[in-house]
DNA sequence: CAGGTGACATGAG
DNA sequence: ACTCATGCCACCT
């Protein structure tokens, strides 16, 4: 069972760590997506910044593919990471990233 | 084990 | 400012 398939919805932290376990994620996966969680309403962040506070500098472009199948959509805030020049950068949710702009700008952060 | 893939980054043209 | 090529990394098949 691929943990990319699964859609869970999680409001407690433990509770969040706990399905990421039962969905057997990797440390890298589990590591971006509470970053990604951090981001506070109103903040953006970059796919290299996640990358680097999780200690995987040159991991980047992972930290998207992990974003991609993000399984706790919307409790982790993935709409909040964009590219690193500035450009809105992709979504897969539904509205895709004219969605995510929407989202962006209805929380303030633009 | 060997390719292939992609919500990226960066530099060159 | 825009497009293209190359480098990177973790994950999937």
């Amino acid at each position: 069972m691929r943990a990319s398939n699964i859609p869970v919805s999680v409001r407690s932290l433990p509770k969040l760590k706990a399905a990421m376990d039962k969905l057997g994620m990797t440390d890298f996966q589990k590591a971006v997506l509470l970053e990604v969680r951090r981001i506070h309403k109103g903040d953006t962040a970059t796919y290299k910044r996640i990358a680097e506070r999780i200690g995987h500098p040159k991991a980047y472009r992972a930290v998207g593919t992990v974003l991609r199948n993000n399984p706790f959509a919307p409790f982790i805030p993935c709409h909040r990471v964009i590219r690193s020049d500035g450009s809105i950068g992709n979504y897969s949710a539904r509205g895709g990233s004219k969605a995510k702009l929407k989202l962006l700008e209805s929380e303030g952060a633009l």
